[in-house]
DNA sequence: ATAAAGTATCTCAGCGCTAAGCTACTTTCA
DNA sequence: TGAAAGTAGCTTAGCGCTGAGATACTTTAT
């Protein structure tokens, strides 16, 4: 069997067969997968009016603790976004009424962003038919598979510096 | 050891005990390094006045065939970009003297897109370093493990269906 | 031969992100 | 204690992509 790497491995094989391409087997692949599966996700998302930006911050707000509250930079550590692409979730999620931001009160400059009742019942509706859908993408693997796929993920994204913040 | 999804499985189970959150422990392992990934990838293409976006339209024309031309729908298929991206991408390389289109001689819908001398020389010069930097990211893992990764993958590539187009 | 369906490409408004830079507050340290 | 450095969050211009739609050509089917 072959997938569509394959294909390219070939095609440098044939054009440029003094360069070893096998690099791309792993990284091409890796970014194939995650477009994928990042097209299937927004179609459970769209469903409830939401965004994989969105459901990022419901997720990790909560996730987080018991009262469903983080502040901005730590929403920023979680999602592997810049500053000012956070601020512009809040003010979405804000607008819809899903989350408030209140001044924090032991640092004049922080802000604490918590789940309202709406949104963390709208998080806890989308949740089941997320995992759903994630296991649909994953039904190619066999239980053993995918714990094995996952320590190689975790591997890798250790060895790139990828830490529990 | 333990990356950030760790941490994030853990809260799951901590707040919604009753959620099988575990195909999260490999959606949002590959979606993360695909982050990764691309952000260092990003660095050497700039260094050559490229965006990743740039660069996989270059490489596709360079190991397509001996002639490095294509069609936009043929560049449309490898990229997983809609028909919308391909055009602006090609507008910008055009621009750059960096590919031609010219019309088809057999499909007067069609366009026949090609790379330049200047392209062809752009992105041999950036592949050596790009391959090089690719080997980086992966040199957490051994040889035996890359390859059991890429399996992995493809498998996973193949039960979603991406095919060798 | 011709209408209908399909295909190839392009255009453009709208959107979310980045990068840079700003303000305001806090920490460090001489 | 006061200046400098550091941190938290926000603003905005610019950019590339999507999604919808348009145009023009080709294939299919009658």
């Amino acid at each position: 069997m072959a997938d569509h790497v394959d294909l390219v491995l070939e095609q440098w094989a044939e054009q440029r067969p003094d360069l070893d391409a096998s690099p791309m087997g792993v990284v091409g692949r890796v970014s194939r997968l995650g477009q994928l599966f990042d097209t299937e996700l927004r179609r459970n998302f769209a469903r409830y009016d939401l965004d994989r930006a969105s459901f990022d911050v419901l997720a990790t707000l909560r996730r987080s603790n018991a009262e469903h509250s983080l502040t901005p930079a730590g929403l920023m550590r979680s999602s592997m976004v810049t500053s000012g692409a956070i601020s512009q979730r809040l003010d979405r999620l804000e607008a819809r009424g899903l989350v408030t931001r209140q001044p924090s009160e032991t640092d004049g400059r922080g802000v604490r962003v918590t789940l309202t009742e709406d949104g963390l019942q709208l998080i806890d509706r989308v949740l089941p038919a997320h995992i759903d859908t994630e296991n649909q993408l994953l039904s190619g693997l066999s239980d053993a598979e995918r714990e094995r796929f996952a320590d190689l993920l975790r591997t890798l994204l250790e060895s790139l510096g990828d830490k529990r913040d």
